[in-house]
DNA sequence: AAGAGGATGAACT
DNA sequence: GTTCATCCTCTTG
């Protein structure tokens, strides 16, 4: 599981949304395990409406609304009946950063363009709309693509997870994880 | 039926 | 460093 987070670290995101293509490289990713985990919204194997994506198995996506304003995006990595997901924090735009500005409201590139969940899925268009989507259909929105990067573990930062302090003693589980170095990384320290 | 609160970010002081 | 926008989902009555 949280090999699943490192292993995404370097793979490229890619959106095809209002016909347009944008694509970035994943800098930034969280680990949240369903079973044991007070910080996952499936903790303790809840199965709600909107937790009900995470026990599918994985390879498909998981958006959620936060805060009512921001579109979180996770891949669902468990196998089926396990709530297992990767929260991608943030990414390195690639294709399309024009696009990606233009969505964002920013005239130049840089990290405030895709540096953080919240923005970097208004940078790639995706919205809660776009959960469930199957991530390795090359027909679908929302696809994570390998085009060879490779991130080594030596060169992967790790710090408890951000914005779950409430989750007792998961809070202090170092499950989120970034390319060390790399600017595209959110602002949060630790 | 109603209310609380959240895996955030931007704009303030 | 603090505030608050804003709405969906879950919990409670």
């Amino acid at each position: 599981m949280v090999q699943v987070a490192r292993d995404l670290l370097g793979k490229v995101l890619v959106t095809r949304i209002d016909g347009q293509r944008t694509s970035g490289r994943i800098t930034e990713t969280e680990a949240y395990r369903g079973p044991d985990d007070k910080a996952c919204h499936a903790f303790n194997h809840r199965r709600t409406g909107r937790t009900e994506i995470m026990f599918h198995e994985g390879g498909v996506s998981y958006i959620y609304l936060c805060y009512g304003i921001h579109h979180l995006f996770n891949v669902v990595t468990g196998p089926r009946d396990q709530a297992h997901a990767v929260l991608i924090r943030a990414v390195e735009p690639l294709e399309n950063a024009e696009l990606m500005q233009e969505r964002r409201g920013i005239t130049e590139v840089r990290p405030q363009l895709t540096a953080g969940p919240g923005v970097m899925s208004q940078a790639l268009g995706i919205r809660t709309d776009f959960s469930a989507c199957p991530l390795t259909d090359p027909d679908s929105p929302i696809t994570l693509e390998d085009d060879g990067y490779r991130v080594p573990q030596s060169g992967i930062a790790q710090s408890p997870r951000i914005g779950v302090a409430y989750a007792e003693e998961c809070a202090d589980w170092e499950w989120r994880f970034w390319i060390d170095g790399n600017p595209w990384v959110s602002r949060f320290k630790k």
